[in-house]
DNA sequence: AATGGATCCAACCGCAGTTGC
DNA sequence: GGCAACTGCGGTTGGATCCAT
């Protein structure tokens, strides 16, 4: 059983990339391009790789418009606001952004982002719980010239968070497993607790203009009082408690 | 200077979806 | 429709480097 695999592991090399390597595959990828096969094409750049390995190493590096080096705020803006609503899915996260990979925004939301967002977040729950899962930007439309997406995963202005209550509310108002039980053991990824995406960073309160929102998972079956009236959004094992940004929250 | 832990990131792995026969 | 080949993606790993002691 199991898939065929993509090409002979012993007669191909593996490990990191000699700069000849990199010169034969750029050389052959800008003369002929990839042929749509990748498979093939190892052979014919006269390359000791898998086919796998070539589309990875030229897409992750050597496209002459991969952008190297440092993230910016505003990168880091649009990372954060889109992971918030789409998970992990990193290669759209990354076709939101010129010349960046959806290695290099995986990576850098694993070391740097989420660590970042983890420290700064404000223990305003008493409980046990996983910390906010993130400082969110009000979306921004993608520009109209990214083909990537068909749909944009923007939900459009006027549609509103379901509010639940609008007071003061518990989270024993609601029944469902919490996911972060089964996290805690490391059988679920975090993402698995990502938000969902059929949600919108409106503002709260009803037409206020703040410009960002903190996140609270609200697991369901806890007795905790989450004090302050915010909006509520139902995911899976609980709720996501939508409030105006802390002014003494920074993300640096 | 030595060393051990932390961090970063390129690369690999395996699965799911798509395509073509 | 079924199967195999191929592509694309997300998760994970391991080596290199940095940093504190």
């Amino acid at each position: 059983m199991g898939r065929t695999p993509c090409c002979d592991r012993a007669a191909v090399k593996r490990g990191p990339w000699s700069p000849e390597e990199d010169e034969a595959l750029r050389a052959y990828v800008q003369r002929h391009g990839s042929g749509g096969n990748w498979i093939a094409m190892p052979k014919k750049a006269g390359l000791q790789r898998c086919g796998k390995s070539c589309r990875l190493r030229w897409l992750n590096y050597l496209r002459p418009d991969i952008r190297h080096g440092g993230f910016t705020d505003e990168e880091d803006a649009v990372i954060i606001s889109l992971y918030t609503q789409l998970g992990s899915k990193w290669s759209l996260i990354a076709s939101q952004m010129e010349g960046r990979t959806d290695n290099d925004v995986k990576n850098y939301w694993n070391t740097k982002l989420k660590k970042r967002l983890l420290a700064s977040s404000v223990p305003r729950l008493s409980r046990s719980r996983p910390p906010p899962v993130a400082v969110v930007p009000r979306p921004t439309p993608p520009p109209a010239t990214t083909a990537a997406l068909t749909s944009s995963p923007f939900p459009p202005a006027e549609l509103a968070i379901p509010t639940v209550k609008t007071e003061t509310y518990t989270c024993d108002d609601f029944l469902a497993p919490d996911p972060f039980a089964a996290a805690a053991d490391g059988s679920t990824s975090a993402s698995a607790a990502s938000p969902a995406s059929n949600w919108s960073a409106d503002t709260a309160g009803g037409g206020g203009e703040a410009s960002f929102f903190l996140l609270d998972f609200c697991a369901a079956g806890s007795s905790q009082d989450l004090g302050a009236a915010g909006q509520l959004q139902q995911v899976p094992g609980g709720y996501y408690h939508h409030y105006p940004l802390d002014p003494s929250l920074s993300l640096v």
